[in-house]
DNA sequence: GAGTGGTCTAGACCACCGC
DNA sequence: CGGTGGTCTAGACCACTCT
């Protein structure tokens, strides 16, 4: 006994290395300013560049840093919010709801999407490619599915593919009345695709959000969006975003 | 020039690897079945157990694996789907909303939660812990925030803490009209305390549901839900939850 | 070409669990 | 106590961006 022996928890280097990190972002950085490269910071802290690595990857995963490389990491804006529960009970592609329509294309579901289709697999959907762009940077890309059961007047569409074809799945898709939807959030880890579409590499973090569209007693639609969770604050509900930081910020110049 | 050069894009050995195993849980695995150890799956795939262990973290962050200090690497079940939406409008305590009241003390709110309430420093609040619990593990913890104005009547309370002053703080919150509440999700990671009542380490993922609750003009309470990310999936609307599937999964016995 | 972050290695020791 | 995953090291090379 004899000693007080308050630290009966060694605290992993790495996680005492966030919080120091942590709270220099606060008082001695601006958002944008460039940190020092890694090897740098890890020989000031004394410690390896693997350790380091690991304390920045955690605060990139909260939105406290961004990496990118052969340029550097610079400190990260608070997570911009990003309305996806506004309009309730709307079709995708009414009335300008913040999203791009990219390309479509005819295609086979797999076995995960007819499940949630509640279709068997020999049934055809329409695929089509959206991406959503706000404050200038990318921050979600969707997957729609649609079964050809749901849309029967697009048979003679002309486009085999393009946003022209997108466009016209989607104005199909307004002529139905809808019904109700259902939506889930999960994290998952950005595709090959994906992650291009979202400048990340392949493996970042995304919130997946999916959306079931009801109409005809079926399920009339599917949307799988990825949102980058390191930049984006899912929002829902009536009112605007609910404004959270970590800690005293400014705006570089 | 010459060779046709298809391979432009050598793949990270971590990013194949976890392809492969993805592809094995599928396959060749049960729910709830232990894996090989760290050091045999890496000899057994020819790589260093860094680089193994870089693919069983993405996969344990879909909530493919779950992995256990002392214990070993299983197969994890599909997320359950946990509702987050489902009454419209109700306070926090409401008529059994899956939450159990967990202990309460007053307070004085950090810089981000004053500004969320959209109160001073200055303005003590009562915070309160509640835990959540589904299919016989916890999912989620929550801090709640409620500033002393929004329920003045509970100045003569008895209990200085514990989950008898919890519930009396959620009682006299009822009593108030809710006005309209605002919701955000965000990737996060655990703080120390969160962490030990998830069962879970410290910087684990979760999923940070921020929930304003507006009545007589002002914020009237503030939760902040922190859900394990890697065995939930947040639902949101009026019917259940989608079920979504990686691919055949069969259960353990 | 110089400098950055991303990947990978081969080792070591530690904290925790169950026997 | 033995076996597991968690942390950490000191290197190396690669892919990318900018100049």
């Amino acid at each position: 006994m004899g000693t007080t022996q308050l630290e009966t928890v060694p605290e992993p280097k790495y996680w005492h290395l966030k919080t120091v990190l942590s709270e220099a972002l606060d008082s001695e950085f601006t958002v944008g300013e460039i940190l020092p490269n890694e090897r740098d910071l890890a020989a000031r802290f004394g410690v390896a560049r693997a350790t380091l690595r690991q304390a920045l990857e955690q605060l990139e995963l909260e939105g406290r840093l961004q990496r990118r490389r052969g340029v550097g990491t610079t400190v990260a804006p608070p997570r911009m919010g990003v309305a996806v529960g506004t309009a309730r009970h709307a079709w995708p592609g009414a009335a300008d709801d913040a999203w791009q329509p990219v390309d479509s294309a005819p295609a086979v579901p797999s076995a995960a999407v007819a499940a949630a289709l509640e279709t068997g697999r020999d049934e055809p959907v329409h695929t089509v490619r959206r991406s959503r762009v706000s404050h200038g940077q990318p921050v979600a890309a969707e997957l729609l599915y649609v079964p050809a059961l749901s849309v029967p007047d697009l048979s003679a569409i002309d486009a085999p593919s393009g946003a022209a074809r997108a466009r016209a799945v989607l104005r199909e898709l307004q002529r139905l009345e809808l019904e109700g939807q259902d939506r889930a959030v999960e994290l998952g880890s950005a595709r090959a695709d994906d992650a291009k579409e979202l400048d990340r590499l392949p493996g970042a973090p995304v919130l997946v959000v999916t959306t079931r569209f009801f109409a005809g007693g079926r399920t009339a639609a599917l949307s799988v969006a990825t949102y980058r969770a390191d930049t984006c604050r899912l929002t829902f509900g009536d009112s605007g975003g609910v404004e959270i930081h970590h800690g005293p910020e400014r705006q570089a110049s």
